[in-house]
DNA sequence: ATACAATATGCACATTATCGCATAATGTAT
DNA sequence: ATACATTATGCGATAATGTGCATATTGTAT
């Protein structure tokens, strides 16, 4: 079917009309990040960004590495990452965040 | 708020995130086009049609015009245009739809 | 083993989207 | 006026999604 091109961008499209994923995708564009630095950029509960993660992993949006008893998460898809970056420029410098305690803040 | 970025992007995702929808803007690229016309392109009942129209339209993605019993439809939104061109590419010329009966098939 | 920290999952409920169908509105022609 | 063609709108049943909350899982340390 030609139509499943259309099929599938819609697919692409649906995940990304979330402000929050498109939240955690433009920090992910910048550097990979774990949960709890998401958790304090967005100020959001945790299980509330784990379920965000999910949605974008099962989507193979991002892929997910455990270091110790932190999971980093990567943002992997060239086309995802080519989209927000006609949309939102280049991917801005990382900045540590006020109040995280991950290890790239510190 | 620096968040109104991701929520407006958001709502853009949402109205390209259905495949129905995307078929109809494609088409839209390459001319503007009567609601008959996506109609047999799409091979769908009018009120939905029309329908699916109406939420573009209401997005301001297409304007509507109408010319005595036809109302023609064009694809205004340019952040929408170059999406849909970096995804689809180049927009295809237009092909006259066997079975249309729209004045731009005859 | 226990305690704790980070992360993931399951469930419930409210909100929203989808799509079919009936019908209304608008324009044209006779 | 009526008849017909094109398009728009409203309603409703069903499906999908969003999100809060409780709890499970995994890893680390003592």
């Amino acid at each position: 079917m030609e139509n499943d091109i259309y099929y599938n961008f819609a697919n692409i499209f649906n995940i990304l009309s979330h402000p929050i994923r498109l939240q955690i995708l433009d920090e992910l564009r910048s550097n990979d990040a774990c949960v709890c630095h998401l958790q304090t950029l967005l100020g959001k509960p945790q299980a509330y960004v784990s379920q965000q993660l999910k949605i974008l992993r099962e989507a193979n949006i991002v892929t997910d590495e455990r270091d110790g008893m932190l999971v980093y998460y990567r943002l992997t898809n060239e086309l995802v990452q080519h989209i927000l970056k006609e949309l939102l420029g280049s991917p801005k410098p990382r900045i540590k965040l006020p109040g995280c305690t991950c290890p790239k803040c510190q």
